[in-house]
RNA sequence: GUGCCUAUGGUGUAACGGUUAGCACAUGAGUUUGUGGUACUCGUAGCGAGGGUUCGACUCCCUCUAGGCACC
């Protein structure tokens, strides 16, 4: 039985729906990210009025605080951040990867230097598993080894073939955690396929994760500085090898014009820093033309010759006087209420506001090209 | 009024009788892809003015100007 449906297809692009124990999601989708419980500047208030349909938070973050333990003793994430809509959780393998210099790897799981208070924590698929569960989170993934962009492929395939053993190991030990909280036997696992940009490694970690059964199957590895080109060879190769009636994740990215080439090799969710991010760091996304008419077919290539949308950099000195909005045509809050002046100005003098307001529109943004896309799939299905 | 001290990018400072005068902040442009709000890259911008000593002066000397301190 799967908690995926799919509704409509146009050619490999999927429209469909995901079930949750917090509320159905419409495919495809966008996870704003919530790394430590929270949207950086934002509120789950302000999540619901953007109309996010789930959040990303992190194992590895919240193991260092607030830690098991006290999550636990807290209820839960869902609890603790009042958000009710459904949470997905990374597993804190990347993390381990791209965040601690000072770790070490072995078949147990990976020994890492917090970077909070520098003590030493081993972190294994099970204790992943039992984390995320404290969590509470709908979607829990499994602890995987990340290889570097720049790797030997021997390095690639290791880590494939690691993850593919903890994979086995996060789906034997989630039951187990289950089975300490009350409430959360509808937590779904999703395995991760590793291997770089090699289509072999890739292909045997697909069907080795298929073999164990997952609720479904994300691309991880990814964006992390291969070129373009290979990313999409790979996400098109390994589409073609899942099952139908699983989602397919791709993790941490990416830029509009990739999610909108992934959407259409058939990927169903996303995650990625860059709207919140670059919204802290003033850039913000525009479409420079109706989003509800574009003909998103056009943007399949690696290199399109062109974009749907501009980057505003609003703390360039050309918006110094600049009273319209970011983008005029935007419904958000902040282009509702904020003029590029006023943004420039508030980032000018790091006023708290300025990384609010821009958050929301970069959201608002990445939400909006989403829901154009599921509407564009089901209208010329 | 007299004596002393100090003048280096927008700001605060460093160095040296001899190659493109260093640094920080500010400013300008860029980079951020399973999150480091505080990171990184690159750029703009300076020896107060005039004269002298010297092969060569931001550096030594004189005058002026400005500021500071002390004294009458």
């Amino acid at each position: 039985m799967s908690r995926y449906q799919l509704k409509q297809q146009k050619e490999s692009a999927r429209r469909g729906q995901l079930e949750t124990a917090h509320g159905a999601i419409q495919t495809p989708f966008f996870m704003p990210i919530a790394t430590k419980g929270a949207v950086k500047s934002l509120s789950s208030f302000d999540m619901k009025e953007l109309g996010a349909q789930i959040l990303l938070s992190n194992t590895y973050h919240l193991l260092l605080r607030p830690g098991l333990e006290q999550m636990k003793a807290l209820g839960g994430l869902h609890t603790l951040m009042n958000w009710d809509g459904p949470l997905l959780t990374d597993s804190g393998g990347y993390q381990v990867f791209s965040l601690s210099k000072m770790n070490k790897t072995t078949e147990e799981g990976v020994t890492f230097q917090s970077h909070i208070d520098g003590s030493r924590i081993e972190l294994t698929p099970e204790l992943s598993m039992a984390m995320q569960t404290a969590i509470g989170a709908d979607i829990v993934m499994q602890f995987d080894d990340v290889a570097a962009g720049d790797s030997p492929r021997a390095r690639y395939e290791e880590a494939m073939e690691r993850s593919l053993r903890w994979a086995k190991r996060c789906a034997s030990a989630l039951p187990l955690a289950k089975g300490e909280l009350e409430g959360v036997a509808t937590q779904q696992l999703f395995g991760i396929i590793q291997g770089g940009t090699h289509e072999d490694l890739r292909e045997r970690s697909a069907r080795g994760l298929m073999d164990i059964g997952f609720d479904g199957y994300a691309i991880g590895g990814l964006s992390v500085g291969e070129k373009r080109e290979d990313s999409y060879r790979i996400v098109k190769h390994i589409c073609q090898i899942l099952p139908e009636n699983k989602p397919r994740y791709f993790m941490g990215g990416g830029m509009p014009e990739e999610i909108v080439a992934y959407v259409q090799m058939g990927v169903d969710m996303f995650d990625c820093v860059l709207p919140t991010r670059n919204a802290r760091h003033g850039t913000l996304f525009a479409f420079n033309q109706d989003p509800a008419t574009i003909d998103w077919s056009r943007y399949q290539d690696p290199r399109p010759t062109e974009l749907f949308y501009d980057r505003v950099r609003v703390t360039n000195e050309q918006f110094a006087t600049d009273q319209s909005p970011i983008d005029p045509t935007c419904t958000c809050e902040t282009c509702k209420t904020t003029s590029r002046a006023y943004l420039r100005h508030l980032f000018g003098v790091q006023e708290l506001l300025a990384y609010r307001l821009a958050t929301i529109h970069n959201l608002h943004f990445y939400l909006t090209l989403m829901k154009h896309l599921r509407e564009w799939i089901a209208k010329t299905a």
